[in-house]
DNA sequence: CCAAAAGTGTTGTGATTACACCCATGT
DNA sequence: ACATGGGTGTAATCACAACACTTTTGG
């Protein structure tokens, strides 16, 4: 008969995988830390399970501590808890990855990290194993997006069909046929079209659209088959 | 900045939600604890992380302890840490699924509890959040199967078609066309047929077939569009 | 020889791809 | 006027569901 009596002092944490967009380019927040241990490494951020919180509040107050927003689409990723993960105490650690539109963040003030949004393959060399959490949260990402609608989460309230199409692209290292992907999204019922165009990236301009905020709530699997099949890929991006 | 002596003693845990499938039914493993507190209240199996282990070592642990078996298809699901889930000391348990060959199990020797397979949507009250994680993990099980071709698992060496049918229709609630579903096993090339039949359930008798091991393991996602769309359900069962 | 379940063949439908074409506009 | 990217139309193809049909064998 086990008993709590036989467990040594182990502590809990929390990371966070932060995605963004920006420049045609997923992007992810990691620190630089500014104090000891390992001064001068790149991190995700993180911090310590609080006794009155939950792993998710934990996660959501180190997020609004970094990037002072609040509400963020976050989804628990996994628990890392291999003895030997943190070099320094005995941790666990439950993994957190949060979308958010790059241009509401705005960098907290602090000295004791320095934050830098890195594009998403070509993230520097990550302390402990925050480099497998950060693997695990594109793959995760991945498989999600491509049945539930959550790229949203990642851009603007407005945004046109071929930026949308574009950061598809981008997660998929892949290219999509525009005709198509402009019906698809049309069908899934979750644009509203606006009266106002985009102007810089194209001659004719792209009309606006936004989140019909109802039905993406309502409605978290409405686009099906968007990647669901290699075959959709119509030819692997070599850039 | 934080620091970890901010934290509280916190207790880590890992409990699982073990499947089977026996008469047409997909069943749930939990105990009845012999012993205070909470002696006998059903729960599922668990039990306290170890200084030198990893979660799913424990969770491999508890699992071999219960059953006697090694080498069970298993997943972290999810991890719980609401400050009060557990009524007597600040716990976060991390929750495992497994799925296994009912007919491999062995109830191994202990006065500790009273193991009862109960079939899935018929359990009885459980203790703390573990109706929670029953919940979450049929969901998963139901998502993932949909796709990948897991179920298996949960079937002997040696099954047959009909049998694999029954299986995906208790889990969706659902029936299949045999002519559909047999084809789209078929094409999966995760099918070995043998060469002598089953003659119990059927006067012409049914195939067995083993599972090809080495597509299996090589490719975990070939079961595409078995149960993606809810038109391929013929009718809800109503029994 | 008939009932019952396994297993195969076939057809219509709807989704999807690939690609041609039209549109709007800044230079 | 023409190049450029946004946006629409459409034919061919493919995957799938539905269901009729054949097979096997115990009673």
């Amino acid at each position: 008969m086990k008993h709590y009596l036989d467990q040594k002092r182990i502590l809990n944490a929390v990371d966070c995988i932060i995605f963004g967009y920006a420049e045609d380019e997923i992007k992810l927040l990691v620190i630089q830390r500014g104090f000891e241990p390992f001064k001068g490494k790149w991190s995700l951020v993180g911090g310590f399970v609080k006794e009155n919180e939950s792993t998710e509040d934990a996660a959501s107050r180190v997020l609004k501590n970094l990037t002072g927003l609040d509400g963020v689409y976050m989804e628990q990723l996994h628990t890392f808890s291999e003895p030997g993960r943190d070099t320094l105490e005995r941790t666990i650690s439950t993994a957190y990855f949060a979308l958010i539109d790059i241009k509401k963040y705005k960098q907290q003030l602090s000295d004791d990290y320095n934050p830098v949004w890195f594009p998403i393959n070509q993230t520097p060399n990550l302390i402990f194993d925050h480099h497998k959490m950060v693997e695990l949260a594109k793959k995760k990402l991945r498989d999600k997006a491509s049945l539930h609608p959550l790229l949203f989460e990642l851009l603007p309230n407005k945004f046109t069909i071929p930026q949308l199409k574009n950061l598809y692209e981008c997660l998929y290292d892949a290219e999509f046929d525009k005709g198509n992907f402009s019906r698809k999204m049309h069908s899934s019922g979750l644009l509203v079209k606006q009266k106002d165009k985009e102007r810089h990236t194209s001659k004719k301009g792209a009309f606006y659209y936004k989140l019909n905020l109802r039905k993406y709530n309502s409605n978290l699997h409405a686009i099906l088959n968007l990647v669901s099949k290699p075959d959709n890929l119509k030819s692997r991006k070599t850039k």
